[in-house]
DNA sequence: CCGGAATGGGTCACCGATGACCCATATTGA
DNA sequence: TCAATATGGGTCATCGGTGACCCATTCCGG
């Protein structure tokens, strides 16, 4: 289960590569290896020596993103709980991984090669089933298709996450105005 | 103000560039200028002959875009009447010219380009008047600040023209969904 | 109907990104 | 300490996108 490229030095430089492809690209789908390789403070021969081609690169991110995402949900419990809280945690954990949501987020075309891509993805498994509940439960809208309400979670948080890194929002603080626009909509909340 | 180059032939051909560069542009953002001219009908040539350069078109396109999606506001006069009922207007208009949304959406470096360019945007004035205005009236929630109202709207509605231009929301009724959510969030509502 | 404009296809040179090397150096771990 | 390994910089050829042409054909308007 643990990759052989995982332990000490070259699982540091590996990861290094990884966080800076997807920081990189998340703002710069066209970006250059050579700017990949700045970001991740390492030369454009080694980021070579790790990934043979770009599209290697590319897919080695969507599936590392897929990964830490998926990580941070489970560290979330989303199963657990009131659906409301589990939305919550579900929100934190999502900022948690910004960079990566972004990235996943971004470009309509990685959505696509990842539904495209046969393996499955425990990520999205995870939040259908949340907001499934959800709406058994009657925390959530039951007449709004679940699709769509993924659909508007995802928009909802990658817009906080891209105002978290455009500085319009507190690193730490997001979480709540996402939150509150998430759950109640932009109109008045007309009863407790 | 009419431009010399919207008159006529050169206005078509014009216009078919700026609507299929947008449209492409919008799914690929490094699009080829070859694929840009097979999307318009038109020969590499004649795209060429319009737009001299790559930055040229994007700039234009640009412009194009905030044109559209400004003519679109106007002809909904969110301005007037019941702020909730200018709102549904504002989510059709902007439904209306979806590959301009998802194109000025969709890439953050153009999002940067505009607020960068000296240039005033009319069409995000008038969504900022009609969000404070439905503040102010108490339509809209006035505790969540305008800008990141804003965000939100442009990320529900954005996701809305990406289903609908992938096929997962019928044309017409996309605004309904939109709305929904937009409105209510995704909690149930618990009082009318 | 005719002349001029518009168009499309073709060619060409240039440039930047990329991938494949190589070797000197720095770092790691025994 | 020392050998093995990882790294970084460098060079080189290739390739695709791009911009600048040119010319034959088509289309539009007078």
């Amino acid at each position: 289960m643990t990759f052989p490229e995982e332990t000490g030095v070259r699982g540091r430089t590996r990861r290094a590569i990884l966080n800076a492809a997807a920081s990189v690209l998340s703002r710069r789908r066209d970006a250059t290896l050579a700017d990949i390789a700045a970001g991740a403070d390492v030369g454009r021969s080694t980021l070579q020596r790790y990934f043979p081609d770009r599209e290697e690169l590319v897919s080695a991110v969507i599936e590392d993103c897929l990964r830490l995402l998926d990580e941070s949900l489970k560290a979330a419990h989303i199963d657990e709980g009131p659906p409301l809280d589990a939305l919550r945690r579900l929100v934190a954990a999502m900022l948690d991984v910004g960079d990566q949501v972004l990235f996943l987020y971004g470009d309509p075309r990685i959505s696509e090669a990842i539904t495209a891509r046969g393996g499955p993805d425990p990520a999205a498994e995870e939040i259908g089933r949340l907001i499934r509940r959800g709406q058994a439960q009657g925390a959530l809208d039951p007449d709004v298709s679940s699709d769509w309400i993924e659909h508007v979670l995802w928009a909802h948080v990658s817009a906080g996450c891209m105002a978290v890194s455009r500085g319009k929002l507190p690193r730490h603080g997001a979480a709540a105005w996402v939150l509150r626009t998430l759950e109640n909509g932009i109109g008045t909340r007309t009863a407790p």
